[in-house]
RNA sequence: UGCCCGGUGGUGUAAUGGUAACACUACGGAUUUUGGUUCCGUCAUUCUUGGUUCGAAUCCAAGCCGGGUAACCA
């Protein structure tokens, strides 16, 4: 096994690192034969909300061992309940999958494509007596199921016989009785200290048009008396869910067992938490339904197609379903982390450019009205092959408000009256005068540059500390900037306090819209999805929904990390 | 209240009876035409109490703490 674990490694370099504990199962079934050493996962979304962040935690699993085990992994629509899913989440679901870079095997599978077979597999247990129809209302069945401490009572119809149970299930299935009038439950315990096996409901009756099989179904499969057969049916060998399933598990096993059919194993793990973050769907719909947020793309969404729309790649996203691992402790990761993956990434890939979020406007008195000359920008200081560029340099410019400051606090090391700096790839700049406008505001700067300097360097060798960026006022794009912050102050949304509203944590400042931004000139032909560093600002992208030729929009990704943010924090 | 599952630096994880480690964060420093990147360094960890053992984060027991669980939701 030692020897596997040691081939497996070194073809596939991403699993060499310790392994979690649901690949250590995996390998430990393989090395013992299990299913031939055959692996299939599965992911199997409800297609009733959109995919997020704790999704792309189990996509990452699922097809990530599939990939490292030369398995398979489908994509499975869990449909069973008619009432809440929509053709619409299918289609967004596949595209998520898909922009994380992932492939299911052969055709998206439903649950529904199983019905008929659930049904026959109904029909079984009918005969082997080991499942009735109920005719307990919900509230009648939850009065005899009993409580934690106490045991169930049996139901008054759980000794019907064979053939009348058989006789009223097809019934049920012919539309004879009405809503929630009969159920069929499978005969098990109504004892156990397990209250999934105090004879759980298999099929209710719901006369309700189903996105995929219409009208031809007026009885439903449960979640229990689905997914492990939908399982077994597909042929997987590790069906991976999340925590709150796993006292679901003794079930899964006993309907399996009961039909005689391919066992395959659940194994729980623990769901994704991230700080400033609400991930459940509930809440996400209600953010969405209440006009909270622009959307399920919303970029403060912690949704997929939110994430993207922010910024992040699916390299990003890859590299933190990776780095956070995978156990059964229940845990809160820092959105911090998240942060850092999308940094790391775009540090790599993204072309350098300036923008001037907040102008003020400098205006260089000793420099030729007129003249304008191109400079030279390194694309990417990380990958030499980005290449270079040139951008316009001239008497009139803009600089970010924040690089500017009158009466600058110790370790500030912009620009202030009297002080020299460096315009990155320009010239050094030094201030002699401010111009401020009735409010008190600063409007323009008067500054002379030194034309020896050209390229940043000055030939009698002295230094300066701050290199600040710029761009012309020729030529100059004007955009609109989203900046976006967490979306909930409170660290841990599963704080709230009991009976408080979490929307009271909602961050008033989670969007701040800047107007009129200042960007340079080779920005013009940036398309939407388009990513960039803003030099010493962060990581920007064209938003894909609302950005224009000419009328660009941009969303902050995520700031660059900032130690003289720090650094005032601490004064 | 019953049952199930967890508990390792601030955070996320590793160590699978044999020197408690890695990443992030924080803090310090070096380099730097991005206060970015990169590099170096520092602080800091086994819930408690017993037991088994030459040896316990690991096995056992009890307790404590956290989470889940009583839809005809998934």
């Amino acid at each position: 096994m030692t020897s596997d674990h040691s081939a497996d490694a070194a073809s596939h370099p991403e699993v060499a690192k310790p392994l979690d504990f649901i690949r250590q199962i995996v390998e430990a079934d393989r090395a013992a034969g299990k299913h031939a050493g055959r692996v299939h996962t599965r992911f199997p979304p409800e297609p009733n909300g959109y995919l997020h962040i704790g999704h792309a935690k189990s996509i990452c699993l699922n097809f990530g061992i599939a990939r490292d085990y030369n398995g398979k992994c489908n994509l499975r629509f869990d449909d069973t309940n008619p009432e809440t899913e929509e053709t619409e989440y299918v289609e967004a679901i596949k595209e998520d999958v898909r922009w994380l870079g992932f492939q299911w095997d052969g055709e998206v599978k439903f649950a529904s494509d199983i019905f008929p077979t659930l049904y026959e597999y109904a029909i079984r247990l009918i005969k082997a007596g080991k499942a009735y129809v109920c005719d307990l209302t919900a509230e009648e069945t939850g009065a005899y199921r009993g409580k934690w401490n106490e045991p169930g009572r049996n139901s008054p119809y759980r000794d019907r016989s064979v053939e009348e149970n058989l006789d009223l299930f097809e019934r049920m299935k012919n539309g004879e009785f009405k809503n929630g009038e009969k159920t069929l439950r499978a005969k098990i315990d109504m004892a156990s200290p397990n209250m999934n096996l105090r004879d759980p409901a298999m099929y209710r009756i719901r006369h309700a048009a189903h996105h995929r099989t219409g009208n031809k179904w007026c009885i439903y499969p449960t979640y229990d008396w689905t997914h492990g057969q939908n399982d077994s049916v597909e042929g997987i060998t590790h069906s991976i869910c999340t925590l709150e399933f796993e006292q679901h598990r003794p079930l899964y096993d006993w309907c399996i067992e009961n039909l005689g059919i391919h066992h395959p194993q659940q194994i729980e793990f623990a769901r994704l938490n991230l700080t400033h973050t609400v991930m459940s769907k509930r809440r996400l719909l209600e953010l969405v339904r209440g006009g909270l947020v622009d959307g399920w793309d919303d970029p403060r969404m912690p949704t997929i197609c939110g994430l993207r729309r922010r910024g992040y790649t699916p390299e990003s996203l890859r590299n933190f379903c990776a780095r956070i691992g995978v156990t059964k402790a229940n845990s809160l990761t820092d959105l911090g982390v998240l942060e850092q993956e999308v940094r790391e990434h775009l540090n790599a890939v993204a072309p350098r450019v300036m923008a001037v979020l907040r102008p003020i406007k400098v205006v260089l008195e000793n420099y030729p009205a007129g003249q304008v000359e191109l400079r030279e920008a390194v694309n990417n200081p990380e990958d030499p092959a980005a290449g270079v560029r040139q951008i316009p340099f001239g008497r009139e410019l803009y600089i970010d408000a924040e690089d500017f400051m009158e009466h600058p606090p110790k370790g500030y090391f912009r620009l202030f009256p009297g002080n020299e700096v460096r315009l990155r790839y320009g010239y050094f700049i030094k201030c002699h005068e401010v111009v401020k406008n009735e409010a008190g505001e600063v409007t323009e700067l008067r500054c002379t540059y030194d034309p020896e300097s050209s390229g940043g360097q000055a030939p009698d060798g002295r230094k300066v500390k701050g290199t600040i960026h710029w761009v012309a006022a020729n030529g100059a794009i004007d955009a609109e900037v989203r900046m976006y912050d967490v979306l909930l102050t409170r660290e841990n949304p599963g704080d709230t306090p009991e009976g408080a509203d979490w929307k009271a944590d909602l961050n008033p400042h989670s969007l701040e819209v800047l107007r009129g931004c200042k960007l340079e000139s080779s920005l013009a032909d940036a398309r939407p999805g388009d990513r960039f560093q803003f030099e010493r600002t962060g990581y920007f992208c064209v938003d894909s929904k609302d950005s224009q030729p000419g009328q660009l929009v941009f969303n902050r990704t995520v700031t660059l990390k900032d130690s003289w943010a720090k650094e005032k924090k601490k004064a």
